[in-house]
DNA sequence: AATGAATGAGATTTCATTCAT
DNA sequence: CATGAATGAAATCTCATTCAT
């Protein structure tokens, strides 16, 4: 499957070609056996929490063995750490990919939920691993340099459409950006992580589509209420 | 050597009193020493999660000995349990005292976002512990007695106050009960539960006293204007 | 041979006596548990250093389980630390047995050397530990309390052998005790510590009984001669 | 890609130069590669013992990588034994500068030791490094050719100060030579590889300059004294 | 009812060394 | 000649739990 994707990529007949071959099956390709690592420590560390998860039980699902843990990552805490990095690196690559700034005030808020309540909806790893992070006082991800400050985007992203919002006429002067922020994230976040115990108490799932959709459209609806300026 | 050097304390000489004396300055009162460990290991389990916790850690700062823990829970499960029932057990208590039925529809949603705002923001441990259960998949709060079920007094007092409220005309006649309550505990949860994050994110510590009051105006602003009638 | 040794305790001929039986031969004996581990540690210490010692191996030669080494002393290196503080304990007792202020200067002096060197020629773990320490850079030996100082004793003896000496007209009176304490030990120390390479490059095992009798005469000969007064 | 990148760097063409070209600045330097890799690991060794030292830490330290201490040494022992060898090498070239026999044997004896005060003194690898073999019980050295039977010339160069002394009427004539050399050793060696517990003992540095000058003149004059014919 | 001592099983980590290029 | 990646074996240490009194 993975293997022969690029048909553009020529067998050398024989002939080695003196430059390596990128695609080559090498026995030895460390950012792959990085990747492998990362992504089982992910599912691992994020189902069992940093405590809970064992290195053992990452490296028996990994390609290679649990030294090479050690070797790439140095310790359960810096491959955790890893993990965090990764983690967060991703949801920031498609953060990007939204250009709200485009869209009027109001479709550019209702996006901007929409995206972050299907984020949290399907990246429900991500959830969880931030929810560990804060059983441990988010003591490891201070750590991750890609971190600190790295949200200031979306307030940006807030921020503009707050402004462009205001000078419309169509939304209320007194948000702050990160307040809000604040908001939807707990909007998005709740359902996905506390997801068990509610389901426990209510006898309701809420990851069932029916209820995921109409949590969507609650969401957005009580998001641009709050924004929205009253006559 | 440590036995009998206090000649004043009474041997019951064989003859066993019948009842407890529950007043009595005991040497060895069971339900104190069971009320200790519970208490130490609430926190332990709420600062360290289920697995980070260490029964040495709990048995250490408790008045007795790790036996004792054993003896009386069986298990660290069963010690975490214990936790969790009375740590449910307490909140229920609480919400007994709010008779919204007593307030009129707006007033009274008011008041229970307020409760519901107050009580998390002051039971850091109980926000924890469900964290932590959710890590956990709920597995154990489901075995819980007085867990099932518990919260349909919330549910309830949310029907009442939305049904008034929409008799009244000032309510939307659209919005599911659950739902709210869900709406509520994730604006009055996250906050606490993750401010960990949030603190390193943005530099913002949610616990701060200025920030929690404006937190808990734009919640209570945030419900009502999700569930007021628009003309 | 240990056993029955104090003749006074009497048996409790079968009549259990309610106070503990020092000398039972108990199932759970911590003071000697620990003693255990110390002796076989002090061996392994001694014999292979603190990195080259295999907690394994120590454990293997111990009554009872690494487990219990973990249990006492918390880690290879309190284990090692433990050691030392008994080691120089053990030293420590026996300089107090030395009463020279009694003897006249020169007779003082002679026996302290004697002393020296005897105690350095049989206690050849006690050479080896402190050489292994001084590979470390003393860090371990400066966390033991009963260590800083302790040597105050020694240089006190000393001081004393030497003013009672001046006093006499028999000492010269500029040598610093504390450096005579040095030499003392260099001479006493190194032919046992470094008697691996001497015997190697000169054919000569300075232990053998022969030598050792006259590298003790050759000491005291040559300490005797520094501190004398020349006319 | 990294091959070839410097065209100035002549490739010979197949026609292999027979001798190697000591001057010539070469890409690959076997000899200066050992050379690195030796004093690399003579520090480590010296710092650290045998089994203390780390392979990794070394070749992190070098030029190279840790594949060419196995290919140039074959094990970390093998790289022990040539640290060994090329530190005794040094210390013999250093003897064959002191011309003793030309002075007269007061004046020679005095040089002797100053020199093998000053050697000690500023050798500290070379110290450790036999403190460290002596823990080993000097099972490494006694395999390294240069090393047995080369204290003879010390042993000649006493032997010869000793004869020429008692002839002169200035000696006694009941010194071993053997012994003489144990004897200075001692008083040189000891006050450097010990100087770390002593220093924590006493809080006196021995290396510390002026400590240093008095150990120095004590110790000639100790030395002295004890050769010195009485009368 | 209470306890200090003990422990087996398993967790994390380290180390000298070799492989494939 | 040179190298980065890889590794098996063994080391240190931790944990929830039980024993003997």
């Amino acid at each position: 499957m993975k293997k022969g994707s690029k048909a553009a990529e020529p067998d050398t007949n024989g002939i080695a070609s003196g430059a390596p071959r990128p695609d080559a099956r090498r026995k030895y390709d460390p950012e792959q056996t990085k990747r492998n690592i990362l992504d089982v420590a992910t599912q691992e560390f994020s189902a069992m929490g940093l405590t809970g998860a064992r290195v053992d039980a990452i490296a028996e699902r990994t390609n290679t063995t649990k030294r090479m843990l050690y070797y790439y990552f140095g310790s359960k805490e810096g491959l955790y750490q890893a993990v965090l990095e990764k983690v967060y690196g991703d949801i920031r690559a498609l953060e990007q990919d939204l250009h709200v700034s485009e869209l009027d005030p109001v479709e550019g808020m209702r996006a901007l939920v929409e995206f972050t309540f299907d984020y949290h909806d399907r990246q429900r790893d991500f959830v969880r691993l931030v929810t560990i992070e804060n059983i441990h006082g988010a003591k490891y991800v201070e750590q991750v340099k890609s971190f600190k400050g790295r949200n200031v985007t979306v307030i940006h992203t807030i921020e503009d459409l707050l402004s462009r919002g205001i000078a419309a006429g169509l939304f209320r002067s007194d948000v702050d950006a990160i307040d809000l922020h604040l908001m939807i994230s707990s909007l998005c976040f709740h359902r996905v992580g506390n997801r068990h115990t509610f389901g426990t108490a209510f006898g309701r799932d809420p990851s069932h589509p029916r209820l995921r959709a109409r949590h969507r459209a609650m969401i957005v609806d009580a998001v641009l209420r709050f924004v929205r300026k009253e006559d």
